[in-house]
DNA sequence: CGAATTAAAAGTACTTTTAATTCGGTGCAGTACT
């Protein structure tokens, strides 16, 4: 049997579809063949099955390595209800027992489950190094350049993992990079541009209208103006956790709207349980900061608001397609005000450490007390641990806010552009607008029908009234008699 | 009345260890009542 034929029958048999989405074939393929692969492929577009099926067909033990505890928990659950038992996570929300347990039996599994922390605890690399690893796949890989320079900087000792298990075949999916952050996975996974392979599609999703509001002094009224005119359910975010909540309750008072503010704080129980809710469309408006999102796997939302703009294109195109999955008409929605972009400067500066503590630290040979924030302090401490020359800590952290300068910058500039927004975003990610939807952007115009269109949409979806647990059980009740 | 100071300070996650607080059950002793 050819490799055609092989992973075709698992496709059908394992998991009961007849024929591969865009892309899924050309990366599996190509990992058959021990090419090491970066696949970017649209969200929703089961890149899961990539390694699953590479992995079904090769001897040995499949990698994941994945950003979110919870995304890791849904995997695992998922891939069980499919049928598959030899599938384990390894984290922290394991007791110790449960850990020991999986760490001595670690070969009577296929697929394992970690993040890049775990993957580097000196145990776990140590055991691992005894097996036959098949396929390390890295989930979300953007996360190696958006978070790996300062706030997870385990993200940056992939490469140096993967080197420790002797190279294994790899696979990087991810779903919006730009040509710098793809050079940016490969370098740091040390990866060999002209050995990997890249199966990439595009970024643009038609269905989702792009559009630009200029606010001056009327962000929230504009807000609520939208959302009445827009069908449910769907994400508004922010930039900062008080706002969320402030809008949230005010969105609570304002309107009938059921509607919940997610971000850090909340505490983790109560983000399954949002997560849940939202799904089951049981919430129609969520107000969050970065933190929601990631694994959310909802089909039908109908728009994206941003309240405050992130901090890059790529952070934007990812947060907007979350929308419209289901291919449906959708909306993402832009609110700009001058000044804006000084929130996320902000944000950037305690995020870097400055030239002042960068000196105290090198020359007290500790971390200032009390001024730093916490990523700050990684940072540092990573500086120190690795003697790195303080002149080249410098130089480092002056080109990483130069980048961060020129993303922001982007950004502002994707805000304010009165040419069509979809050329613009394409451009950015190396691609050429080839036909324009016919509702395509605020630039080029979006009338009346469009929100009519959209209107219609609403009456499909239906939200079901949350019910208390009395209610419920008394429903119970009444069916059994 | 004008100048100077002050307050607040914005987002994203994982891991492991340790200290402090809270919670629930049980046994015992003291008190009030029959």
């Amino acid at each position: 049997m050819t490799n055609e034929e092989k992973i075709k029958d698992i496709l059908l048999h394992q998991f009961g579809y007849t024929y591969f989405r865009e892309g899924q074939e050309e990366a599996i393929l190509a990992a058959l063949d021990g090419k090491d692969t970066l696949v970017m492929l649209p969200t929703g577009t089961g890149k899961s099955i990539c390694y699953q099926i590479t992995g079904y067909c090769l001897e040995g033990i499949v990698l994941i390595v994945s950003p979110l505890l919870s995304l890791m928990q849904d995997q695992v659950d998922q891939m069980k209800r499919m049928g598959e038992k030899r599938v384990t996570a390894l984290n922290s929300l394991m007791s110790s027992e449960e850990r020991k347990w999986v760490m001595s039996h670690l070969t009577d599994y296929k697929f394992i489950f970690l993040s890049p922390e775990m993957l580097q605890q000196k145990y776990v690399l140590a055991k691992l190094k005894s097996l036959t690893i098949s396929v390390m796949a890295i989930d979300e890989a953007h996360c190696i350049s958006q978070w790996g320079m300062d706030f997870r900087l385990e993200y940056l000792g992939l490469g140096m993992v993967r080197k420790e298990l002797n190279n294994p075949l790899t696979m990087a999916l991810t779903a919006t990079a730009t040509e710098v952050v793809r050079e940016e996975i490969l370098t740091s996974l040390f990866l060999e541009q002209d050995k990997t392979t890249q199966i990439l599609y595009s970024v643009d999703r038609p269905n989702i209208a792009l559009t630009t509001i200029n606010c001056s002094h009327d962000k929230d009224e504009q807000l609520l103006n939208q959302i009445k005119n827009l069908s449910k359910p769907g994400i508004i975010y922010f930039s900062s956790k008080k706002k969320a909540d402030q809008i949230a309750s005010w969105l609570k008072k304002e309107t009938s709207y059921t509607v919940e503010s997610y971000h850090s704080d909340i505490i983790n129980e109560d983000k399954i349980k949002i997560q849940q809710q939202f799904i089951q469309n049981e919430i129609e408006l969520i107000c969050a900061t970065s933190a929601f999102g990631m694994g959310i796997n909802k089909e039908n939302i109908r728009f994206v608001i941003h309240y405050h703009m992130p901090a890059s294109v790529e952070s934007y195109l990812q947060e907007v397609g979350r929308c419209g999955r289901d291919g449906q008409q959708s909306i993402a929605v832009l609110l700009f005000e001058a000044g804006d972009q000084f929130l996320q400067k902000r944000l950037q500066e305690q995020s870097l450490p400055n030239n002042a503590m960068l000196e105290y630290a090198y020359r007290h040979k500790k971390i200032p007390e009390g001024s730093c924030s916490e990523t700050q302090q990684q940072l540092l401490e990573n500086y120190l641990s690795s003697g790195t020359p303080i002149n080249q800590a410098k130089s480092q952290i002056l080109g990483r806010e130069r980048q961060k300068d020129r993303q922001l910058e982007y950004m502002v500039h994707y805000s304010q552009t009165t040419d069509c927004k979809r050329s613009f975003l394409l451009y950015y990610f190396n691609e050429k607008l080839i036909k324009n939807p016919s509702y395509c952007c605020s630039s080029c115009g979006l009338d009346q029908e469009f929100y009519d269109k959209i209107k219609e949409k609403e009456k499909l979806t239906h939200f079901s009234i949350s019910k208390s647990w009395k209610e419920k059980i008394e429903e119970l009740f009444l069916l059994s008699e």
